[in-house]
RNA sequence: GGAGGAUUAGCUCAGCUGGUUCAGAGCACCUGCCUUACAAGCAGGGGGUCACUGGUUCGAACCCAGUAUCCUCCA
């Protein structure tokens, strides 16, 4: 082992990672023991490691390493998902590099290129998170879209579809132009943003004035919307005023012009515009606005649709034909203004749809597209939170799953891209489409469903199924990505394939869920109805809802702000046990987390802790004649680890993570290096006897087991040490036992807060005093409590410097003075004290006691107190009246002696 | 517009059943130390009207109501 005084991760994390790979730790397989099982929320396949799945996948790790120590059969599932959008959209920008277009290459062609980019960067992500330390099974890796993941989905969508639960239909949905295809109203981002609110005039029909910027206007001949979006008025329908506005009672029943164009549309009324917004009048455009969509079925309205899929404006438009959206918009605007039909520009904030894996702004569009029904999938999955079944971490997220279960509205679950599962739906001539697993099998279902197909001969069957097999045709689209990823915790363990296999049984249900607050509709929600309805059981039982990762001005880390770290440069500078202490330190659940790279290095500068304090106990020199001095430190330490030990595991037990660090950080770092290494540390080069360091490596050991979930590698680094003896092969920190909880002496922890104390006031005596640490002094004690401090004596005189320390019956005068709890104490010193800064302090002191009792008195005189308070509050009343009352005279009499 | 949450030290946050000398931790800051495990360290210290206003209670950072500010989700 290096003796160097800084811990150096980088060797050491490779090394073990390696090792415990190589020994198939992270490899779970059904037994006797209790299974302990996560599914990681499965990342992008072609995506790189942000901060989120650093924290995130760090909670899973300490959860699934801490469940292997303490003897449960651990198993962690990897994997990635195919996540249709995102990696279309990073394939097509791929071949639009080697300028290939993809309308010119062949659905087959491709996919081909998809898997090839697939092969190619995919699990970039997973290789990132073995540096982060993630003890996956990496045996059980899968990927959403390999073979019988894919039919798990199949397979699904056939099932839903046979219970009446999935539907075609024309819809109102978001339409990604720059992805081309639907998304879901989950995925659509909103954002506020400027804009512009243009003021557009519309001549009334039968009106004779032209409308020109010369022209008087009034209401007879013009009227006037407000509208952020232009370059839609080509698709207006009607024009809406509510029919209570007075101002525009005698246009009702007229007609208007649509500038530029000059289509002539109805003035149609209804009380959903409101008045007071704008100018009172609505354009209604049902083929690009959801609520107008709503407005023109009431009021049967045509429906113009004048944009295509990409965002450029179509022949319907009339004009600008293949520009885009937003440059029609500003050319639109200079038309109108030049045509006097612009009356005026305000700017305007308003909330947009982006896409959130394109960012495109959201177009709503009207389209055929496939639907899950959700009403009735929803029930039992509300029912399942509610009750207590799943529960959700913290629980204030109960309320907001509640809230979108109970308005949940059916999902589109059809996407017009490629990659990804393709829709089990056949088309043949005219007929309704058939929902089939395969193209034979859709063929037969052609004859099954109509009884007299069903009534044919065999040879017509053959002849129909010869034609059929030419001329059906599959659905185009692929399914959502979500629509794989709701049965991952049932499909990584082959429960669709195979309901009643090994693993199924015995790792599912699973037991925790890690992942992010956002995604909690998307997924978890969707997971929890997939887990009922395929399974008839929950998918998992705990879902641990970690918060954002923002930076430390708050604002969320992003590629376009540029204010995420790389994680893979955060370990390398800090080390991977430092990074996951930092990110730890600071993440309580469900809260968002202000990431501050000030985090890591105290991580780092904790793992370095840890290596000296094992450099001082590995350097000591045995002399086995040697009595044990340690025993009350040893015997000290051994409580306050059980007393700390018992904190954290209550930590662990509310999904505390955060706290359950910092105690464990406390323990290490004050009680065992700052407190008990320096008791029972031998003077410098002298050796040590037997019992305490067999004590004190016993204790490191305990501590490296306790500390091995968050820092696994410099745990295990150290667990290897020959300071612990000899180890065989398999003999590791990743699966020693977790520390149990033992018996915590609550007097001597007492006594020890005291003697910490003493220790502090005399520290204090010689800092106040500028008197070097070197320069050994002489205590008197006088006792007037019930402790015992013969036994601390020694450590005192270790921890303090002090050459003798003397319990005496009378005040010492002429010494600086202190109490701590009801005992006094003096340190003779060979400069004189300064009588007047003694007694000042003394005063001070004895006022706060005064006022302090003054209080107490009061709550004891009060009957109304007396009569209603719990007796132990009462009595403890009583032992502060008596305390205090003992310490003023303590002090009154000190003050009198000076 | 609807729902949920937050507001405690300069910063990030604990404070769990209202009651201990209860106002805490870490970081930052100040002072002094390169004291033979560790300067990525050690010792000591300063710092708060618990957002505001009322109420309930013997007793409120904690419960209730209102106000202000901020955040998140949904429309």
């Amino acid at each position: 082992m290096s003796i160097s005084t800084k811990y150096n991760p980088q060797e050491t994390e490779e090394k073990w990672y390696s090792y415990w790979l190589d020994k198939r730790f992270f490899h779970s397989e059904p037994d006797e023991r209790e299974p302990y099982t996560i599914v990681i929320p499965p990342p992008n396949v072609t995506g790189v490691l942000h901060m989120g799945h650093m924290l995130n996948n760090t909670i899973q790790d300490v959860l699934i390493r801490k469940a292997r120590m303490q003897g449960k059969n651990a198993c962690w599932v990897p994997g990635t998902d195919h996540a249709s959008i995102a990696t279309e959209a990073k394939v097509v920008a791929m071949l639009k590099e080697k300028g290939i277009s993809k309308k010119d290459i062949t659905r087959e062609e491709f996919l081909k290129y998809a898997w090839e980019w697939k092969e190619k960067y995919g699990g970039i992500i997973l290789e990132q998170l073995k540096k982060l330390g993630a003890s996956c099974d990496w045996d059980r890796t899968r990927f959403t879209m390999e073979e019988d993941l894919s039919d798990a989905v199949i397979n699904s969508f056939i099932h839903l579809y046979k219970k009446g639960n999935i539907y075609r239909g024309i819809r109102m949905v978001n339409w990604d132009p720059a992805g081309k295809t639907a998304v879901s109203d989950e995925e659509v981002i909103r954002k506020e943003v400027n804009q512009k609110l243009y003021y557009i005039r519309y001549t009334v029909a039968g009106s004779e004035l032209p409308v020109t910027g010369n022209t008087p206007l009034t209401t007879d001949n013009s009227l006037t919307i407000a509208t952020t979006r232009p370059e839609t008025i080509m698709a207006d329908s009607a024009i809406c005023i509510n029919p209570n506005d007075e101002r525009y009672k005698h246009l009702h029943g007229k007609k208007v012009f649509v500038p530029l164009i000059n289509r002539e549309i109805p003035i149609i009324l209804d009380d959903y515009v409101e008045m007071d917004f704008g100018t009172g009048c609505l354009k209604v455009t049902p083929a690009h606005d959801l609520n107008d969509y709503e407005l023109g079925l009431k009021h049967h309205l045509p429906v113009i649709d004048i944009l295509n899929d990409d965002g450029s404006l179509n022949d319907k438009a009339e004009i600008l034909i293949g520009e885009d959206r937003f440059i029609a918009r500003k050319k639109i605007a200079k038309m109108l203004e030049e045509a006097g039909h612009l009356e005026k520009v305000e700017d305007y904030k308003s909330q947009v749809g982006f896409s959130e894996r394109t960012d495109a702004v959201i177009e709503p569009k009207l389209s055929l597209q496939w639907f899950s029904k959700m009403e009735e999938l929803a029930k039992p999955a509300l029912e399942e939170v509610l009750n207590g079944e799943v529960k959700l971490i913290p629980e204030k997220f109960i309320n907001t799953y509640r809230h979108w279960m109970e308005n949940v509205k059916d999902w589109c679950i059809s996407r017009q891209l490629w990659w990804g599962q393709r829709i089990p739906a056949w088309y043949f001539q005219h007929e309704e489409p058939v929902v089939a697993k395969t193209k034979a099998e859709a063929i037969e279902e052609l004859i099954n469903r109509v009884p007299e197909r069903r009534e044919w001969s065999e040879e017509s069957k053959a002849g129909f199924r010869k034609q059929a097999e030419e001329f059906i045709t599959q659905d185009e689209d692929v399914m959502d990505t979500w629509f794989s990823s709701w049965l991952w915790p049932i499909s990584v363990f082959d429960g669709f394939k195979n309901p009643d296999n090994k693993d199924f049984n015995y790792y599912y249900p699973t037991n925790d869920l890690v992942t992010a607050p956002e995604i909690l509709f998307f997924w978890v929600a969707r997971m929890i109805m997939a887990g009922k309805e395929f399974t008839g059981k929950k998918p998992f039982t705990n879902v641990y809802l970690t918060g954002i990762v923002r930076d430390k001005l708050g604002r969320k880390m992003s590629k376009s702000l540029g204010n995420s770290p790389d994680p893979i440069g955060l370990i390398e500078q800090y080390g991977a046990d430092g990074v996951r202490v930092g990110m730890l330190m600071s993440s309580p659940a469900g809260n968002d987390l202000m990431f501050d790279e000030a985090y890591c290095e105290q991580g780092r500068n904790f793992a370095n802790k840890i290596w000296n304090a094992f450099r001082l106990v590995k350097g000591w020199e045995v002399e086995t004649s040697l009595p044990n001095p340690n025993e009350q430190a040893i015997a000290w330490f051994e409580s306050r680890f059980s007393e700390a030990l018992t904190e954290i595991e209550h930590n662990f037990k509310q999904y505390r993570l955060s706290e359950a660090l910092v105690a464990t950080y406390k323990l290490v770092w004050d009680d065992f290096c700052a407190w008990y290494l320096e008791m029972v540390k031998p003077a410098y080069q002298q050796p040590v006897d037997a019992a305490t360091r067999a004590a004190s490596v016993k204790f490191f050991e305990q501590i490296l087991r306790l500390l091995h979930p968050f820092m696994p590698f410099i745990t295990e680094e150290l667990y290897h040490d020959e300071l612990f003896g000899e180890r065989s092969e398999m003999e590791c920190c990743i699966v020693a036992d977790y520390p149990t909880v033992g018996e915590a002496n609550e007097a001597l922890l007492k006594e020890a807060e005291l003697v910490k104390g003493l220790v502090s006031e005399i520290r204090n005596v010689r800092n106040t005093r500028q008197i070097s640490p070197k320069e050994a002094l002489e205590l008197n004690i006088k006792v007037n409590s019930e402790v015992s401090y013969d036994q601390w004596l020694n450590i005192v005189c270790k921890l303090a410097n002090i050459s003798k320390a003397e319990v005496v019956s009378d005040k010492v005068a002429g010494a600086a003075g202190f109490m701590v709890g009801k005992d006094e104490f003096f340190i003779p010193l060979s400069q004189n004290i300064d009588v007047e800064a003694e007694k000042e302090r003394l005063t001070k002191e004895l006022e706060y006691l005064l006022g302090f009792l003054k209080s107490v008195d009061a709550k004891l005189s009060n009957e109304r107190f007396v009569q209603n308070a719990k007796p132990e509050i009462i009595q403890n009343e009583r032992n502060k009246k008596a305390d205090a009352e003992s310490k003023i005279a303590t002090i009154q009499e000190s003050l009198a002696a000076l």
